[in-house]
DNA sequence: TAAATATATTGTAGTGATTACAAATCGAAA
DNA sequence: TTTCGATTTGTAATCACTACAATATATTTA
């Protein structure tokens, strides 16, 4: 996804493509991480000096309300940020604090007892040991 | 679960069942709301008119620890609690904001991509628009 | 082009959930 | 009853996030 195609995108929901709202975008596209806002906030703000982070936190919160990124709460005091919205699950390693992400049969998940129940929004969160993190404990 | 069944269930995961403790969990148990510490401490003051909101801090603490409860992270801004550790699925209703269970077909999420990971916790939740809610917007 | 208007960004102060910590209280032994 | 460790409390601190007004930037109008 170049630059042009971000523009697009973002015209698409309804976003007007500032620079910096350019710029955060495709830090998530390119980072496939799962970053917080301090993290976006420290990544770019040397390429964009006169940055806030204030306009890292409204940026991020327009994207969510357009329905461009999803808001991650796996964490339970940082919010996190993913740029890919598909139905899809994360796993978060309780030793290196990294998020993967996972795919997800979502047939599966039959909300059998609630009936009649419409959803709009779909988490599943996973917490353990990751491969690397588990291989470096059995040395 | 009585209060005696309380007792035993917190010494057996290594608790000490001081009173405060004893009412916090049987709160969680007794209500199978998702309760937030604010909730908890509001609904117990009453009762316990000594009770410190910290107290309740601790104690949620404590028991997460132990893994004798729950931590939720459903909201994005505030932590709940749930005395149920069975694998379950949350639902949160946007509009009123409860939080509903529901049955998980586990084996289903079979984490396809991610081989050798050691899975502790799971946590599926989904938002949107509950039964109730629904069905008074329609009118 | 220049003035007028709208929009985006910034910095600072405020809020609210959570934690740190030391003092007070409680409770089980000795 | 005294002692000693664990629990609870109250207060201050921290940290993520938001509110808001001022500034800067972009867009429209004349
Ligand atoms: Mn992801
Ligand atoms: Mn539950
Ligand atoms: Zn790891
Ligand atoms: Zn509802």
């Amino acid at each position: 996804m170049d630059i042009k195609e971000i523009e697009k995108f973002l015209k698409f929901n309804q976003i007007k493509p500032s620079h910096h709202r350019l710029k955060i975008y495709e830090y998530l596209v390119k980072n496939k991480n799962h970053p917080t806002v301090d993290l976006i906030y420290k990544e770019l703000v040397d390429e964009i000096p006169t940055l806030s982070k204030t306009t890292v936190y409204n940026t991020l919160n327009l994207f969510v309300e357009k329905g461009a990124v999803q808001l991650i709460t796996i964490d339970e005091s940082e919010n996190r940020y993913d740029a890919d919205m598909s139905i899809h699950g994360h796993f978060k390693c309780k030793h290196c604090g990294k998020v993967y992400d996972f795919p997800v049969k979502f047939s599966a998940m039959d909300m059998g007892g609630l009936q009649n129940f419409q959803v709009e929004e779909n988490h599943i969160y996973l917490k353990g040991l990751c491969n690397e993190c588990q291989i470096k404990k059995e040395v």
